[in-house]
DNA sequence: TCTCGATATGTTTATTCTTACATATCGGAG
DNA sequence: CTCCGATATGTAAGAATAAACATATCGAGA
């Protein structure tokens, strides 16, 4: 289904526990929900099933002491969602290291790049 | 079937291009073969099938200029699978890249622990 | 009280990924 | 010229993942 995504570069995987883990997918949901304010529209948006979504917010909600989304349903905004202040931490904090990453291998990658074939047939 | 590996930390996915990537799996086959001297070897130790192990290494050999691989079949040593100079050079290069990357987020990443719920149940 | 869009879940169906099994080849040593 | 262990591949069976479909709930506002 979703074909070119992916960027090249270094894609972090944060291990925190054995199967506890935030890599580039969670990141990119907590600010998909940041941004359009929906676990749903943060899954259209990235063209992720929304029970996909949802499954990975309920995942993320259980492993930390505090949820990093909260949810409403109905309403007058007929519900949605958004991070609480642990949310926005811990994305802050998972791009923080993305950036770090890629500068401190940034050298590394240039010359791992160099002995690529070409493969543009 | 493979249960209790990927240590904590950080995991690195280096994607150089479009589907073009290595990452822990495929570092590891690379040192398991320049420790056992076979791909069925390097496959076993790790709990991988030989297929899925020389397929890695097939992969591997296809995307560089040079391949990372050499093998041979038959022989005084019944055939077997070593490093080459590029191949050596990229497994030491991935393993660098680990190591900086781990160098650079320590912090973040004991901040972003401290965070985790308990989980010992 | 009926509507609407979003959350919350369960069930079923597809798809993709791995493994398992089955051969074929290689080539020095015995 | 047969044996052995490892490479090299194909195919079929199974397992794990993901998508698709189907409801149920919520609650302000019309």
């Amino acid at each position: 289904m979703k074909a070119g995504n992916k960027q090249v570069g270094a894609r972090l995987r944060i291990v925190l526990e054995p199967d506890i883990a935030i890599g580039p997918g969670k990141a990119d949901i907590l600010q998909g929900i940041k941004e359009t304010g929906s676990i749903a529209a943060a899954g259209r948006r990235m063209g992720m099933s929304y029970k996909r979504a949802w499954l990975l917010v309920e995942t993320m909600n259980r492993c930390f002491k505090t949820p990093l989304v909260e949810t409403s349903r109905g309403g007058r905004r007929q519900g949605g969602a958004s991070l609480t202040a642990t949310g926005e931490e811990v994305l802050a904090r998972y791009r923080r290291m993305e950036l770090l990453t890629g500068k401190a291998i940034a050298k590394e990658m240039r010359k791992l790049k160099s002995l690529l074939r070409d493969m543009t047939k």
